[in-house]
RNA sequence: GGGGGUUUAGCUCAUCUGGCUAGAGCGCGACACUGGCAGUGUCGAGGUGACCGGUUCGAGUCCGGUAAUCUCCA
């Protein structure tokens, strides 16, 4: 079987035991603090198990995209150095919320495995809860009795709380699991070592392939279990194992998902994939970890065939894989979380190609096109995407391939290899501080690190590194500390939004709990109905109040009959209101109100961005594609696909566009609950990395049709004005325009047109501005040039003038100046006579500038060598000015307070040639 | 969200603890040598030292703030 085969055999499967087949997820999760990717098939079903969203289908089943590099499941170090871990991979599950329960999901689980794709069942085993003996949990016998059906007794293993109790997080949903587990070693090994003691043993063909949770229980803060009242069943089964299980190979990598990219590589590279290659003292590739163990044991430093080579090259099928499906799924490598998780991956890959495939230019970005024939059928999008996807993977391994060069030269420079070092095993040891520095703040892996100096027979002081690294994570971890309560319950019930509709709804309070984060305390509240818009979708969510009167005074805000809420977040698809305190009174109905103004604002700015986005497409052409949005009362962001920078015709003529459509008045036609196929239909542009449900809100002005949850002008006149004040790049092929609406506009003009005003009025209202300034600023610069010559020639005459006066004081030339010089030009002439007067010169210059005295005193060398120390003189003769000063033994200067000083001030300087 | 770094000529970067009016290489311009190209030499132009404020006789250098950007941790 195919592996396109077997996905669908899986869907067929449970479609015939009546579940109902969704859709995939985006990978990238955007409204769920705890998370930043899908790490598991039931991440889209979390608020339906958690009770916030009602259940539509009790069955369900689907091919998720999932992502396991970062938080509790981070495999990203494993994969590569073994067959079966991979960073991206499709899990397979089915799903029962509150209908069937463990018998089912395990018969079905049975029957899918041995009768439908026909697996040996003597190469099966499974586990089951033993139970926890400190939280009184007992051993899952009702799963056993189940599997004791189909299996024998000896192969249903118990498995402890860390394998076999699985937990969504510290709080939630949660219960006993029970895992297949598949043995696919050829019959020879089989018979020498039972498959039962390799279970759970790291082995790379004795693997689990399918987990079947059972959730009964749901964990409160204080740790404590309580029974679910709706039973879940959540299963999760790794899609490229099973093609692996299958197709009869040993390897993911060797199954048809990854041997086309894995033959491209080879082709890009040129260099053999030989996943097998023979280490010299026998050991088994899988037996090595670390990069370093790796490169020791290369069969040749040469690449010539060591396993490194293959190891790089498993890397980077993978990872090519999730960086690609990241980027359709809107989320671009870059600096900062999710962003910063994906730029990490694709490092990690040309690192690997770098160290092993010795590739020394971007080669990642030639991988994309073999990707989409295998993948591109499944998932379109990627090809839809590929040149993007293309240009954005090339730049980021060019500007990594920076950082490592950056990095060698200095890590060259700190080498400790001076002969100056005493100690001979200091010199063969880098500081771990100096190797932390090169990894924290210039990006510079540590195992090239270590590479690099073993090269010069070094190595690095690694617990002092860790040692670094550890107050780097403590740090992060209490600036991260949340402190989250248990939801107090008030009432039953559910949450509605009518703030489509309303500004102001009556309330109660469902539930509300208290969040703790550094000093800061707050609470969270849900309403049994609210007005207020949560973020999402770019827009910010709304402010306001909750109180008992609909129109609340200051005195109700202070005495606990109204409270302000600062903000609104989207929370597991709940809107949570955000207050610094409760009211008085929990259980009162109250009024829920929001800023209008600030609504109506954000309003303007989130319609804009419809009609620039419109606009764009017009102007630009059709490849342009939101990639993110961002709308808040002041301002619109918009990042968008287009590959480079757009002109000032080009942004004049999207304005141009856009405001003639503001003025062309389109009501707002807005379609709640339209199912999704009927909006399509519309020409409604929907988003990749966009989870949309069965139905949708169409929001349509004019040609402009969108799929959005967000709020909108009754109509595109009420916007006023739209003007574009930015433009950027963010990314390799995106782009970004910041623009203004409505009375900021307003604003801004009225600015623009005082400065113009006022301007012209300072010119004596010139009739061409502009020409009028060129003639200023050039007539300035010319103007400049000529007072600097003029001060230099008067310095020059002045130099002279000192020079010829100088007199003969004790075989010195002894030169004195009063005047009101400023000091740079003090120093100039200074610098002029000593030019001129090399030998045997003592000038001092005292000067009055803006009523501040100072004092210069300038020697020439041979009166230095010969003792005599300018900072002294100038030191004891700035008391006359009631100042002090300093410099270098040859130059001082000095400044003071007392102006009238000054004259005894160089009096006091020349006492000291007499 | 929390740390660290960077920002100096068109580009890449120097300028040790504040002090001889900011330098180099590449690039650019002119001229010279050469039959042409390549090349070599000479001279030259080019800088609000990111921005704002402070300390100081004196700040690119020290302190505070802002911005952009890189990087690590979460």
């Amino acid at each position: 079987m195919t592996s396109q085969e077997i996905r669908q055999s899986f869907l067929d499967f449970f479609a015939s035991k009546g579940h109902k087949i969704v859709p995939s997820a985006p990978m990238v999760i955007k409204d769920d603090p705890t998370l930043m990717f899908t790490n598991a098939g039931m991440n889209q079903f979390k608020n339906i198990i958690l009770g916030n969203d009602p259940v539509k289908y009790s069955r369900v089943a689907d091919s998720q995209k999932c992502l396991r590099v970062s938080g509790k499941h981070n495999d990203l170090e494993e994969v590569g150095h073994d067959t079966y871990h991979h960073t991206m991979f499709e899990m397979l599950g089915n799903w029962s919320f509150g209908d069937y329960f463990k018998k089912e999901a395990i018969e079905w689980a049975w029957e899918y495995l041995t009768e439908v794709l026909k697996l040996d069942k003597d190469r099966l085993y499974v586990t089951v809860f033993e139970g926890y003996a400190p939280e009184r949990l007992e051993r899952d016998d009702e799963a056993a009795a189940i599997w004791a059906q189909f299996l024998p007794e000896n192969r249903i293993i118990n498995g402890n709380k860390k394998d076999n109790f699985w937990e969504m997080g510290d709080t939630g949903p949660c219960g006993p699991c029970s895992e297949i587990h598949i043995d696919i070693r050829g019959n020879e090994e089989r018979a020498k070592i039972d498959g039962l003691t390799l279970v759970n043993g790291s082995h790379p063909q004795v693997i689990e392939i399918w987990n079947n949770v059972f959730m009964q229980y749901n964990r409160k803060a204080d740790g404590s279990l309580e029974e679910l009242p709706a039973k879940v069943i959540d299963t999760g089964m790794g899609f490229e194992r099973l093609c692996m299980a299958i197709q009869g190979v040993q390897s993911n990598y060797d199954t048809d998902v990854f041997t086309p990219v894995i033959a491209e590589i080879e082709k890009v590279t040129g260099i053999k994939y030989n996943p097998t290659p023979t280490l010299p003292d026998g050991k088994g590739a899988s037996a090595l970890h670390s990069l370093q163990e790796i490169e020791q044991n290369a069969v040749s430093p040469s690449f010539g065939g060591g396993q490194g080579e293959a190891i790089a090259m498993r890397v980077i099928a993978d990872h090519i894989r999730t960086i690609a499906f990241s980027i359709t799924d809107g989320q671009l490598p870059s600096n900062a979380k999710a962003g910063y998780v994906i730029r990490r991956i694709l490092r990690r890959a040309v690192r690997y190609g770098y160290t092993f495939l010795g590739q020394r230019h971007a080669f990642m970005y030639k991988l994309i096109g073999v990707l989409c024939e295998v993948m591109g059928k499944a998932y379109p999008e990627l090809v839809s995407q590929k040149s993007l996807i293309e240009k954005v993977i090339k730049e980021e391994e060019e500007s990594f391939l920076r950082t490592l060069e950056t990095g060698i030269k200095l890590l060259e420079k700190s080498l400790p290899t001076s002969p100056l070092t005493p100690l001979l095993e200091e010199r063969g040891v880098l500081s771990g501080k100096v190797a932390f520095t090169l990894y924290d703040t210039f990006g510079f892996p540590l195992d090239l690190t270590e590479l690099i100096l073993r090269e010069n027979n070094m190595t690095v002081d690694i617990e002092e590194f860790n040692a670094e690294m550890k107050i780097q994570k403590d740090r992060a971890r209490n600036a991260a500390a949340v402190e989250t309560g248990d939801w107090v319950t008030v009432r039953e019930g559910d949450s509605e939004f009518v703030g489509y509709d309303f500004t102001e709804a009556d309330a109660e309070i469902l539930r509300y709990r208290k969040v703790k984060q550094k000093n800061q305390e707050y609470y969270q509240i849900v309403l049994s109905k609210t007005p207020f818009y949560a973020e999402m979708g770019g827009q910010v969510g709304d402010c306001g109040s909750l109180s008992l009167n609909p129109s609340p005074t200051e005195r109700d805000f202070e005495e606990g009959r109204a409270i302000r809420i600062i903000d609104t977040k989207k929370e597991n698809n709940l809107a949570v209101h955000i207050a610094t305190k409760l009211p008085e009174d929990v259980t009162e109905t109250f009024t829920a109100t929001i800023d209008v103004e600030r609504r109506k604002a954000t309003e303007c700015n989130h319609s804009a961005t419809h009609l620039l986005h419109e606009a764009l497409r017009e102007v630009l052409g059709t490849h342009v594609e939101q990639k993110g949005s961002f709308v808040s009362p002041e301002a619109l962001r918009f990042d968008f696909s287009h590959f480079q920078k757009m002109t000032k015709e080009e942004i004049r003529a999207v304005e141009t566009i856009a405001n003639r459509k503001i003025r062309e008045n389109y009501p707002l036609q807005e379609k709640r609950d339209t199912p999704i196929a009927e909006a399509q239909a519309m020409g409604a542009m929907a988003l990749f990395g966009e989870k949309y449900g069965e139905t949708v809100r169409v929001i349509q002005f004019g040609n402009s049709v969108e799929l959005c949850g967000g709020t909108h002008v009754s109509a595109t006149g009420n916007i006023g004005l739209v003007r574009i004040t930015a433009e950027s790049s963010i990314a390799a092929g995106i782009r970004r325009i910041e623009a203004i609406t409505g009375k900021a506009v307003e604003d801004l003009l009225d600015k623009q047109q005082d400065t113009i005003g006022e301007a012209k009025e300072l010119l004596n209202n010139a009739p061409d501005v502009l020409t009028a300034i060129r003639r200023l600023s050039e007539e300035s610069a010319e103007l400049k040039k000529q007072v600097e010559a003029f001060v230099h020639e008067k310095v020059m005459t002045l130099r002279d003038q000192l020079i010829a006066g100088a007199k003969e004081q004790n075989g010195m030339k002894v030169i004195s100046y009063q005047g009101t010089l400023t000091a740079d030009q003090v120093k100039t002439l200074a610098f002029q006579i000593r030019n001129m007067q090399a030998e045997k010169l003592f000038f001092v210059a005292g000067c009055v500038a803006d009523g501040k005295p100072s004092l210069t005193v300038l020697l020439s060398d041979d009166l230095v060598a010969g003792g005599l120390n300018a900072v002294n003189i100038a030191r004891d003769a700035a008391r006359e000015i009631q100042g002090g000063g300093g410099g270098q033994p040859f130059f001082a200067s000095a400044g003071g307070k007392n102006p009238d000083g000054i004259q005894k001030a160089i009096a006091k300087a020349l006492e000291v040639v007499k």
